[in-house]
DNA sequence: CTGAAAGCGCTAACAA
DNA sequence: TTGTTAGCGCTTTCAG
């Protein structure tokens, strides 16, 4: 394990274990130039404390992971959450607990939420922005006092935010086009049902889907792209009169989680299995329309991963003191009717995702 | 963290804390009444050792993990190794440690070299059997002793092994079944390149292959089984003769990792791009075909995450006292051209897969 | 066979 | 501003 402790440190620095602890800690109670010295000792030293032992010298959790997700949709950011937890059990013993304050919706008390991280003195807090100009000054404020900012699932751009771990959005919209474009004959027309195209997210989508699904399917074609704002009824209209406007319309992506009304219109149009229809995410109302073959693929975004690796990122980091990488893309599972089974989402007693 | 200590067994016990630690550890000094009721005590405590207490405590690792696992295969095995290594890393500070036992050739050396692990007092013991048939009486054994014995990759069916890590074999056929099938019309012709029939694994990626191809592509047919055993050459003679005697050949399936030699084939007959592939695994000498459109996807068993996966059931088992689940079957990842990119066989400075 | 006690590296309370 | 010291829960001598 490690070589070299505070003891060692106080011995070269000619004071006590003491005044070690005070340097190391930022505390007040020490003269700046002690403190100069001593950091410069443990630095030449490559110091890394002993996790175990400040574990169990303080006898309660001393790693504090800032949780601040909206509950909203039913699954994904409980999925997110679970991520979160099960991976911090497993550091447990090394005094890593996880702090949790939900949002009400995304976009939603955002600020609110991140300033009661802050107040509870995480080191590490992690947010989802639904609304990232409202974060920016407080995100880069937590950064100024050395309190590590990490987005997940959505980014803040323009923001010292530590890093941000997600799907990222170009890359869904692009795999979404590679596998329509397989799906399809050359010269098929598609469409895209998204959220509103002014979040960057959903744009993005929209960017990567049509870029590559015109470099992957000849002569290939993007009719429309319908704005659904996550709206059940609305997107079921939309959709429905979608499908009677255009006759040839081969291949549907639906770029947010919100696919349920858009198979709903298909149903209605009497297109099940006709219409390739390509979706985002999942969770277990979509299962009979895979078995019906109504979406053929979905892409999955993996949230309980996203939680995972926030964790093990921040653990990297402050106990191993390695770098924690400006962004984390994660690929995406395609869901198809035969890997279906596998996902948490869909057991009954879920197993956790590696 | 934890509430009960061995200070408190032994209060109740009526003993020292010397002679709890010796009924916890099944040390011989000691007499077989007092242990059973120390022990029952401990029980009823719900007593969970404190790991960073016995970590500081120890000095030294005191988790051992054991790894024996061919260096064959250039990228594979390394992969699944890198995987093991970084996630124990992260429990370094709980005095998890693995010791890696390399065997020359998958189902060579695999008695010696669990046998190796074993003198070396592992707690669990990672396998990927190659010949399950020569280790079974050693991995019986071995869980006798309370050695649990994890087999990643390929199962050792009929023996006492507490889990079996992989992607499920006929998934893997399945999902690339299902994958051929959309990508094809009705009534195609498709034959399967494997390596050898007699190795379960493969036949079950056959059976799975076929009975989905025929539920998915209507009318649909498999032509042919091929077995390369493995051989650059042997594959590459024989996919050559097949795709001269079946002219109307449209889809590949190679369910081993060795594609390249079909690769050739189909670029000897002209045929890039025109026969659909489907491949599994990846490795870097693969991405020119990507690119140019031979391979059309690849199942990826993910062997990094393996090798994390089998350190997390055993750190949850060892450290946690969770249950070790029986099997676990992971999702393979669809290699695409568009996410090609993003994984770490790829990358010149691989990232971690999460 | 069992008990007593030292010490792992660190934190925190108290003394100086 | 600094030094000293008592633990945290466990393992490991060494005595009995």
């Amino acid at each position: 394990m490690n070589k070299t402790g505070i003891y060692e440190i106080a011995r070269l620095a000619d004071v006590s274990i003491g005044t070690v602890d005070r340097a190391l800690h930022g505390r007040k109670e020490i003269s700046e130039n002690t403190r100069r010295r001593i950091l410069r000792i443990a630095k030449e030293l490559g110091y890394r404390p002993n996790l175990a032992a400040r574990a169990l010298s303080v006898g309660h959790p001393a790693i504090r992971i800032g949780v601040c997700i909206p509950r909203e949709i039913h699954y994904f950011y409980d999925e997110l959450r679970a991520g979160f937890v099960t991976e911090a059990r497993r550091f447990e013993q090394l005094g890593v607990e996880v702090v949790y304050r939900r949002t009400k919706r995304l976009g939603i008390g955002e600020p609110e939420g991140l300033k009661e991280l802050l107040a509870l003195n995480v080191q590490v807090a992690a947010i989802c922005p639904g609304d990232p100009a409202s974060l920016c000054s407080l995100i880069n404020q937590a950064e100024d006092r050395g309190i590590r900012v990490i987005c997940v699932a959505s980014d803040a751009p323009h923001t010292a935010r530590s890093t941000v771990i997600c799907v990222n959005p170009a890359l869904n919209g692009q795999l979404a086009a590679e596998l329509m474009a397989r799906f399809l004959p050359p010269k098929a027309e598609v469409a895209i049902i998204t959220g509103m195209l002014q979040t960057e997210d959903h744009r993005k989508k929209v960017e990567g889907f049509s870029e590559k699904f015109r470099q992957f399917c000849h002569g290939g074609r993007l009719l429309e792209v319908v704005e659904g704002h996550d709206d059940e009824d609305e997107t079921f209209q939309k959709v429905y009169a979608l499908l009677r406007r255009h006759k040839t319309l081969a291949g549907l992506y639906v770029s947010t989680a919100n696919c349920l009304p858009v198979c709903h219109a298909i149903g209605a149009r009497g297109l099940h299995g006709k219409m390739k229809l390509i979706t985002t995410d999942l969770f277990k109302e979509m299962v009979p329309y895979f078995e019906r073959g109504t979406v053929l693929a979905s892409i999955h975004q993996r949230p309980y991963v996203q939680g995972q690796i926030a964790v093990r990122l921040s653990v990297d980091y402050l106990a191993n003191g390695r770098p924690i990488p400006p962004t984390y893309y994660l690929t995406p599972h395609i869901v198809m009717r035969s890997n279906l089974h596998l996902f948490r989402e869909i057991r009954r007693n879920g197993i956790p995702e590696g």
